[in-house]
DNA sequence: TGATAATTGTTATGGACCATATCAAATATC
DNA sequence: GATATTTGATATGGTCCATAACAATTATCA
């Protein structure tokens, strides 16, 4: 990279638009016409992410806990008695990348490995007392702040079409 | 970071959790049980945007265009002598990362940097010949090859409530 | 007008996330 | 018992995202 020319070519089959902005009077800053870019789904859904985590992660601040952490929390909670790989697949996480995730974890004492009697290659995971208490809380906060503002702007039966419409494109498309 | 002590900490409190897999019989991996997970919309919306993503990018492979370098040239299109900071800021792209994405864009020949004669600091920005022939393909190759899978999968009506519920989370949330 | 502030594109840089290759230890397979 | 596979782990590189800083240019305003 660092390539960087600063293009002075093709000036010539562009016509005349090198009017830039501040044509006539001093108007407002005009908004950009989005166009087709708002019925596709892709960036639409891509912006809605970004938005529901950016909310989740305010609604976590106390916990310090990101939406990736709060779903292995949730997995093996659900789960105990599974080793990394099978948590670690569920979720798409690749096991080189879990590995960290869990030393994170595992040094705030919100979940343990524990080396199996059976595989003494695998580790067994399982969240700690304090693993427990922190997901209790941080459900609280997920369901009071985060997923009831959903409800708010959508609406019960929306909130839940709009879950089901999701789950189809996530495992069917 | 590097630090992987192997947690030999804690395995009291579990209880007698280090069974791991093959207790019983060899039946089926017995897949995990997703839980509250499925109700977590950020979860299932992270998701959907995975697979939605990477459909997109199978039926542009022949043009080898991503989401984001297809949204810059359909808001260039529809917006054609706007400097980078406008269109950049607009797609939610910070400039200094936008810079790159241009270098590559221009580079292919498909839009091209021009220096404004009102703002000798800003490059307009407009799409070549090349780019709006590719602009026009790659349109086609997302209505019959991307989005008329959603319409299959959900339903027109479905499909155009799906859109309207994202754009209000993506907006007023 | 001229000194100062703000803007534009750019570079450098660091962090977070994702993917692959590889390894030692342990287990499975034959 | 030799070979292959699995598990957790390390190293590494790529991409995306965010901040600071800079030169050139323009805006501001005393």
């Amino acid at each position: 990279m660092t390539v960087s020319k600063t293009a002075e070519k093709s000036s010539e089959k562009a016509g005349d638009a090198t009017r830039g902005r501040k044509d006539a009077a001093g108007g407002p800053p005009e908004a950009l016409q989005l166009g087709e870019l708002s019925e596709q789904l892709g960036y639409v859904l891509k912006r809605a992410q970004l938005k529901v985590f950016e909310n989740f992660l305010r609604c976590m601040a106390s916990l310090q806990l990101t939406p990736a952490q709060f779903s292995v929390l949730l997995l093996v909670e659900k789960n105990p008695g599974r080793n990394q790989t099978e948590i670690a697949s569920t979720l798409g996480i690749l096991r080189p990348n879990f590995v960290a995730m869990l030393d994170n974890l595992e040094s705030r004492d919100l979940c343990a490995r524990i080396r199996s009697t059976n595989d003494r290659r695998s580790h067994i995971l399982v969240l700690t007392d304090k693993g427990k208490a922190v997901l209790a809380r941080a459900k609280k906060l997920v369901a009071t702040k985060h997923e009831s503002r959903l409800n708010e702007l959508l609406g019960q039966a929306n909130r839940e079409a709009l879950l089901e419409m999701l789950s189809k494109i996530a495992n069917e498309f």
